[in-house]
DNA sequence: TTGACGGTAAACAGATCGGTATAGTACGAC
DNA sequence: GTCGTACTATACCGATCTGTTTACCGTCAA
């Protein structure tokens, strides 16, 4: 992740622009004279605090990873302290809500590496990133549960994880997240 | 689909460069400039034969999707005749085979969606049809292994198929497509 | 009080975007 | 032998792309 050095009002401003418009229309499709207007700075600044368009990108990503971890460890880690093979269902209850509330159009990460195809792309390692992160979780939490052979059984849970984004994302399976879990829940039940 | 009219050599020559050009670059990163020179056409015959840009983006997935359905119908269906549950399985094995062969950037589908968030841009239909004819077809694959509940363990297994999809692509899990179809044996296996 | 800092305003580069226009060539069918 | 089709070549359109430049205005701290 980033150290976060303190942003001028101005940069917070764009940061805040950027997180809409780069998910909803997509990187290429949004111009730096776009997020300069919306976010009501001159392009002036906007190279001032960001030196470029990618930069911005790769701080748009890591900002938006902070926060959908907060999302999914406020959930998971929630006080109350349910067991380990709960708490390994709660990640995809995190991801169904996260799914309502920020994630209409699917995973900004999938979204930004279909748009990103150099690998050398600053922004490149902040999508790495975040699938590391939650594929290192759900190994985590599911050693947490005993379960035989936790490493491929994450890896399982992982790829139910993901799919269930698409499929919500593309509207074409109903209740997507819920058969995830459920599915989810059969394999991990199966493993203890 | 499409009832795939006529094409002249060179509107020929124009899809075979995209299908490449798109899937590797990214649709907005590739300009038609860049397709005519690299089909070695005129810009002139290009807007001639298909009028948009659009038009051949649509295109593109078309025929993408047209080869996806062959190559997966190919194996499963292949004669010698396998079982049902067999043939439920062989899905994830001609996964494996595309995305060795095809599909190292993951699914062009999921990566077109991400660049297109206009829901009424042509070549939406394109995107929807490949997501529910895959639906579909594990759907039926399910229902004649006689398996309980066919519709939501068919929507279970869409997901690992596509989550393989995303891991295999991001390369953060090793043995990802196979992994998958483990995963995929075993939520089979419990509802037979 | 001076000068660094964060900012606005606005013009400007050079390239590329999707798309169009004009002019002309090669060729097969009737 | 003429007409239609497919094509090349090239210049152009207005818009937009990322990025730069010049000039000026506050505020606040040393």
């Amino acid at each position: 992740m980033t150290e976060q050095q303190a942003m001028t009002p101005a940069a917070e401003r764009v940061l805040e622009v950027v997180e809409q418009l780069f998910y909803d229309k997509g990187i290429h499709a949004v111009g730096v004279d776009m997020i300069a207007a919306e976010a009501g700075v001159t392009k002036k600044t906007l190279y001032d605090r960001f030196g470029s368009k990618d930069a911005i990108v790769r701080l748009y990503l890591e900002r938006r990873d902070a926060r959908w971890r907060d999302h999914v460890t406020a959930i998971v880690e929630q006080p109350g302290r349910f067991g380990p093979r709960r708490r390994v269902l709660l990640m995809f209850d995190a991801l169904e809500s996260w799914m309502a509330a920020e994630n209409p159009r699917g995973c900004a990460f999938v979204n930004a590496l279909a748009e990103l195809p150099d690998p050398d792309h600053p922004a490149r390692p902040a999508i790495a990133d975040e699938k590391q992160w939650v594929l290192d979780y759900l190994r985590q939490l599911v050693r947490d549960t005993g379960a035989r052979n936790p490493r491929k059984l994450a890896a399982s849970l992982f790829m139910l994880f993901e799919g269930a984004a698409v499929a919500a994302s593309l509207d074409v399976v109903a209740g997507a997240v819920a058969g995830a879990r459920d599915a989810a829940r059969q394999l991990l039940d199966a493993a203890l």
